[in-house]
DNA sequence: TCTGGGGTCCTAGGACCC
DNA sequence: TCTGGGGTCCTAGGACCC
């Protein structure tokens, strides 16, 4: 037996989990974000296919999409309904035989032993449909890398295997966006360097790439373009480095009074996810984004890690003074390391 | 395009120490 | 002060992902 990765993902996920518990709405063009009013500060979560066809979204402010899809119903984020679906699904995928490594609320990488992986994706699709009425999409590979890029070609409810005997057929063409873990800034300064294609960047000389990019990072773009990942999955849970909490306000913050009790509540939220975590917190940052959208972090290590509300409150509210620019605040957040 | 919230990891410069 | 070299910690920012 030979094996596998695979990796399941959902379908369209946040908007079909708010359809399931609103029927009349399958087919229409729902659009999931903030408190569901197109007319605030916040962005599309997730679009349905039917919103996708106008071209909305994820990440897109709600206004525009409001303006490109006019006719859509708009929901508000819910949360906890989300994570309650995604750990049905996860409990779904564990009683395969299989280590299960969870990446979000709707995605998985499945390390599997198995003659026929299509046969098995297939099970693994009607018992996720079966136990919850969702649909997924799955990527079979020899290693991560390959099995999450294969997921894009399963989606809609299908199933892609990607390997090393049609990597170069598959991606050799695609821009060097197309992998994961290059993002636009990166596929920039790679096609700066002449290397536009995945095939290309397979073939960069990896010295250039760390001159340009970085010494660690250079050549892993190069082992990316390569079809180079992970051939582990780990079961191991999941231990955050650290926890964080911030709000884009609906009207720009102005006086250092208003500022300061906004830090000190974010502080206090921070301080129960410490606690809930069960060990103190070493470093405390402070996010500030200035009108119009300027964001600035600063930080500093504790002198003792701690787990106090009042200690982690007071020392949020230290850093913030280190910030001497008056301009307008539309964001504030805090964030504690472990 | 008036642009969320919650995370991770890497980079680079300066401080500090031996 | 005609003032090296290496290691580590702290801090700010950037890029990416879901």
């Amino acid at each position: 037996m030979a094996t596998w990765i695979l990796h399941v993902d959902l379908d369209q996920f946040i908007a079909a989990v708010e359809v399931l518990r609103r029927p009349e709405l399958r087919g229409r063009p729902v659009i999931v974000g903030g408190t569901g009013d197109p007319t605030k500060r916040a962005v599309v979560a997730t679009a349905s296919y039917e919103a996708r066809a106008f071209g909305v979204d994820s990440g897109m402010p709600l206004r525009l999409a409001a303006r490109r899809c006019p006719d859509a119903v708009f929901l508000p984020h819910d949360p906890p309904v989300y994570e309650a679906a995604s750990a049905e699904v996860m409990a779904t995928l564990r009683e395969f035989d299989a280590v299960v490594q969870v990446l979000g609320w709707d995605e998985a990488f499945l390390g599997v032993s198995v003659d026929d992986p299509e046969a098995l994706a297939g099970e693994i699709q009607r018992a996720v449909l079966a136990a919850t009425s969702l649909s997924a999409s799955i990527g079979i590979g020899d290693n991560t890398l390959r099995a999450k890029l294969a997921t894009g070609f399963a989606k809609p409810a299908g199933i892609f295997r990607l390997t090393r005997d049609n990597w170069v057929a598959v991606m050799g063409e695609r821009p060097t966006e197309a992998l994961w873990g290059i993002g636009g800034k990166t596929a920039r300064k790679l096609a700066g360097l002449g290397f536009t294609t995945v095939r290309e960047l397979a073939g960069a000389d990896p010295g250039v790439l760390a001159a340009r990019l970085g010494p660690t990072m250079g050549p892993w773009y190069r082992t990316l373009a390569l079809g180079a990942g992970s051939t582990e999955v780990s079961a191991t849970p999941y231990v955050p480095r650290s926890r964080s909490r911030e709000t884009t306000f609906q009207e720009d913050l102005t006086t250092r009074a208003e500022i300061g009790a906004a830090v000190a509540a974010l502080a206090r939220r921070v301080a129960e996810d410490v606690v809930a975590e069960g060990r103190p917190a070493a470093r405390v940052a402070v996010k500030v984004r200035f009108a119009p959208f300027f964001t600035h972090t600063r930080s500093m290590t504790l002198p003792e890690p701690t787990s106090d509300a009042d200690e982690l409150e007071r020392a949020a509210l230290a850093v913030l003074a280190l910030f001497t620019d008056d301009r307008p605040v539309r964001l504030l957040g805090v964030r504690a390391e472990f």
